[in-house]
DNA sequence: GAAGATATTGACCAGTCTGGTCTATGATGT
DNA sequence: ACATCATAGACCAGACTGGTCAATATCTTC
């Protein structure tokens, strides 16, 4: 089986009218419920607080779903297909060049953080807690999808780039860690900015010269190969 | 004024019930307290889960502090005297190579962290949160340990050990971030070990490992200096 | 416009947990 | 015996919890 051509099927099932829903004001509530979710863990998460900011009334929340847990297990769902559609799907796996290829994950990681600005931190939270109250399904399905991820990071990559005197696996490790480090910066400096109405491009400039340092220190120069 | 040899001042007055305290008595207190408020923010932090994990009476808590904020301010200020006394006093500011001065570093916030384990996740949320409760005393306290860090960290680096083609700013950081990837794998690792009862000297050698990448492809050969 | 189905609200429930108080007792020293 | 300090935990009013439900508003179909 090839986990590369993974295909997405609904897990949990949900209402009807919850399926129905105007998309505008299922997508307030799913935000409004992973904003919550992603702030607080399951217990502490309140079903309050999630109708207040979604704007709409407290029956209404379990006429969709039947309790807060299986809100919680839809949200695993959505978040899982979301991030396979909107970012793992879209990585050029035939970019050989691996900082190349994860900057243009970047981006694409960046729009949907636009668009979905707590998908990936809800998202974290799940894959570090080893929810015992999980079903197999989900917690293979997360499995799969990180699995699948692993694939279209390091698939295909051309290692010869690398320069012989630096260990290639190391080097893997240190270019993550340089992106998550550039991602954290990003998030305390602009913390208390609304995320629209902001010029992304200069930052990008700015990664992106943090990743000609680590190519100009990694790889070997240009007139060597 | 030299802010390098910033006096370190008790700013939260206590009650000497608590100064008088037989010392492990008092760190059972102060490491539930710095768990709590490390885990949940401050309106979340509970005092009965405190008391529980102190193994205290609720009655003692406030024998001991006036309040729940009194107790967090004074955590504040404990916390940063001990980064300061047990960390950055330790780091050696004559250690011109900038890669070998955190090396060493690391050694010491290791040690500071085995011995208090929650110090270092508590002032992080601290330091993130601009809380307007907070006194301009404190405020400023945290103004100057920061800025002492800072200092620690950066005087007297010799510059010239970098190579002419890497610019040594973005250096600075990549090697901090390494550090930090390092940090956070670390704890993903060994996130259900006992921390006692481990030895880390194989975590120190890979951790140096890395450190060693970087040295190779940020520094000028040997034989060119 | 009647009838029936569907969508929506928020008051309400019993229960848990909150920061903080206070009384009762234990310990210690004189 | 007396006074001072240390300690525990029952207790308080109030906030908040996940979830229910009866009351209505809105929509669909005839």
């Amino acid at each position: 089986m090839n986990i590369i051509n993974l295909k997405y099927e609904e897990a949990i099932p949900i209402t009807e009218a919850f399926k129905n829903l105007e998309p505008t004001k299922r997508k307030r509530i799913i935000n409004a419920a992973l904003k919550e979710f992603a702030e607080k863990d399951f217990d502490h998460a309140s079903t309050n607080s999630i109708v207040k900011n979604a704007g709409i009334g407290k029956g209404m929340l379990f006429y969709y779903f039947q309790n807060k847990r299986d809100l919680y297990l839809y949200l695993i769902d959505y978040c899982l297909m979301l991030n396979k559609r909107e970012y793992l799907d879209l990585i050029d796996e035939n970019e050989p060049d691996f900082i190349e290829r994860l900057k243009r994950a970047s981006r694409i990681k960046w729009k949907l953080l636009q668009d979905n600005p707590d998908v990936l931190n809800f998202l974290g939270t799940v894959f570090l807690k080893d929810d015992d109250q999980l079903s197999d399904e989900v917690r293979q399905k997360i499995e799969e999808v990180t699995q699948y991820g692993w694939e279209k990071i390091y698939k295909n990559i051309n290692l010869s780039l690398f320069r012989e005197d630096i260990d290639v696996e190391k080097a893997f490790k240190l270019i993550q860690w340089a992106i998550a480090g550039y991602e954290q910066e990003m998030k305390y400096r602009l913390h208390n900015q609304t995320l629209s109405s902001i010029d992304y491009e200069p930052y990008f400039k700015e990664f992106f010269g943090y990743l000609d340092v680590l190519k100009r220190s990694f790889y070997t120069k240009e007139e060597e190969r």
